[in-house]
DNA sequence: GCGTGGCGTCTACAGCTGTAGACATCGACA
DNA sequence: TGTCGATGTCTACAGCTGTAGACGCCACGC
């Protein structure tokens, strides 16, 4: 079998079918091993292209790599439209979450080491996920417990996907989904805010 | 003013201080950039050394890069030694947590994007936090509320510290550990796990 | 004082990285 | 059918990476 690059020879030289297939080989590279984990070489070779092309379309490989956060923030299944979904989403986003998904987060847990991708990172997260989360919550204080929200959502993220904890691995989804949904509950739902004079 | 590496014109040809002074600066660098950020020249320098000495004394980066995990995993400040502490240590560590702090949840969460990195940080949290955690968590499914735990103490340590996020960085101390209190509680104590038959 | 064993450095090598300019080739339009 | 712009490739270059062997040098024991 030929490696075969994502459909290298039904394209004929169309550059937005071009530009499309480099866009979509980044995000999954870059989701699978990070920024710093890739190179323009294998982006290109993964879209049947050579690498100088890349350069040609996206500038550099921190510009591509921006494209691909907007691109990987853009469809955000994880926060909910109503505020008495967000905790039941949420939680089932996690416990339904494959190995081989390709969203934003597990882009970002991959790619927070290099500095310049943070910086891409942060303000992508700030306005596709926390500036609409923190819109969404009642109460006071939303911009903080927004913040704790997507901390947990990328916390157990992370130790599922990307480090392979076991006890989240071997655990059943019911059973991890009822103990994740109070949890979010928490934060959605500002318990009794009073502060002692 | 000179570059001044940890103490180079105090030790003198001292095997097990220069040997130390490796490990530190390692220590350092890879909390700070991860295992992709940092090469081996970069670590030697910092410790007043030839990058040579690095694979003298530890064999190769890797190596290297497995004791660092284990010297950044022996003090174990976040977990407490009863029960009853366990939120409010945990609570109080993610307030506290200084943006220079080297721990290693930090040294964590820069270096997941490496595969061999993670495989060695994955024993690392078995063996040093989810152990002891589970084994010290009352109830039913201690494995995986004790997973969730890390998962949230590492999800708001990649918020504050590595992303940045400007809701956690501005919010007060005081509220923020009124805040994580609870969640933390709801993973310690287990609420009345009945499952409906 | 002097040899000797450990401690440290110098030079080097493949291999990879991101990026740049010059060149080739396809395809649509005249 | 011929041509020219757009699309894609080739060669190359500094710079960096981790690692290896050969070599210098200091301090201690005799």
């Amino acid at each position: 079998m030929e490696d075969a690059p994502t459909g290298r020879q039904a394209r004929r030289r169309d550059a937005a079918a071009t530009r499309e297939a480099i866009l979509r080989s980044a995000l999954i590279a870059f989701t699978g091993h990070g920024y710093d984990g890739v190179g323009v070489r294998e982006i290109a070779n993964a879209a049947g292209v050579t690498a100088m092309l890349v350069n040609r379309y996206f500038g550099s490989k921190e510009q591509l790599f921006a494209e691909v956060v907007e691109v990987a923030f853009a469809e955000r299944t994880l926060i909910a439209d109503d505020v008495e979904s967000l905790s039941r989403f949420a939680a089932a986003a996690l416990v339904a979450a494959e190995p081989r998904s390709v969203d934003g987060f597990l882009l970002m847990l991959r790619s927070v080491a290099n500095p310049r991708a943070t910086e891409i990172l942060r303000a992508a997260i700030d306005t596709h996920f926390q500036l609409p989360l923190q819109a969404l919550l009642p109460g006071a204080q939303a911009h903080e417990r927004a913040a704790l929200f997507l901390s947990v959502l990328a916390g157990v993220r992370l130790m599922q996907q990307v480090l392979g904890s076991s006890a989240l691995a071997t655990a059943d989804a019911p059973a991890l989904e009822r103990r994740l949904r109070p949890l979010f509950d928490l934060l959605v739902h500002p318990p009794a805010d009073a502060e002692p004079p």
